[in-house]
DNA sequence: ATATATACTATCCTTTAGGATACCTTAAAG
DNA sequence: CTTTAAGGTATCCTAAAGGATAGTATATAT
């Protein structure tokens, strides 16, 4: 994703959370503190596993969230903002206040 | 796109400003006012006139951003950011902002 | 014995975003 | 009479994102 070669500060951000699901794993998180893989499966409701896995291992991978496993059967793992995560939490409060404006400036 | 049918406030904004260029752009046209296609182009560096155009037209038919023509040869077009536009201001400094931070504290 | 639950992985396929390159128009400048 | 400039379009292609579906492991509940 050539992250390190952003100059321009918007597009770095933009590529640490771009893509159509990764801000809203991350404002669910913001939410509700803690949240299991099934959990976010069903507030996502369109996402597929298989997508699922891979937007959580890139937002783990850049370091933005913590994945803590349980060893327990059945399976328990835990996903949670990390502290850079929580870092983003006045930007995804942006994206929420805008959205909810809008929406209730364009109704239907 | 299914803009109407997001019931999440984050997820219809990143719906509306998703992509790889949408922010760049809107941050351009924030800091500097107004700006023309081949200015954009270079301040954008990789991207292909095509992409740029269809970028912007879809800001413009988002409602986001001003298209103004002047009838002249050679062609002169600028765009700006609508009323709508400046209302992602404050988002947009998030972004910025974030960006700025994150590349102080992780320097390289 | 079978079902259920969780957190996945594997395989394959479709859709969308974006890139490369060439071309168009018209007027003024050299 | 060729070049340059602006703001694009047209055509074609590649890459990346995402979706569908099935399957795995293991303990507990029925």
């Amino acid at each position: 994703m050539d992250k390190q070669h952003s100059q321009c500060p918007v597009e770095f951000t933009v590529n640490m959370v771009g893509g159509k699901y990764k801000l809203v794993i991350l404002y669910q998180l913001a939410i509700h503190g803690v949240r299991r893989f099934n959990e976010l499966r069903r507030e996502l409701s369109n996402i597929t596993p298989r997508t699922l896995t891979r937007q959580l291992r890139e937002l783990e991978s850049d370091g933005l969230i913590n994945r803590q496993v349980y060893s327990e059967i059945p399976p328990k793992v835990e996903y949670s903002l990390s502290e850079t995560g929580k870092s983003l939490y006045s930007l995804l409060l942006q994206f929420e206040k805008w959205g909810l404006n809008y929406m209730a400036n364009n109704p239907k």
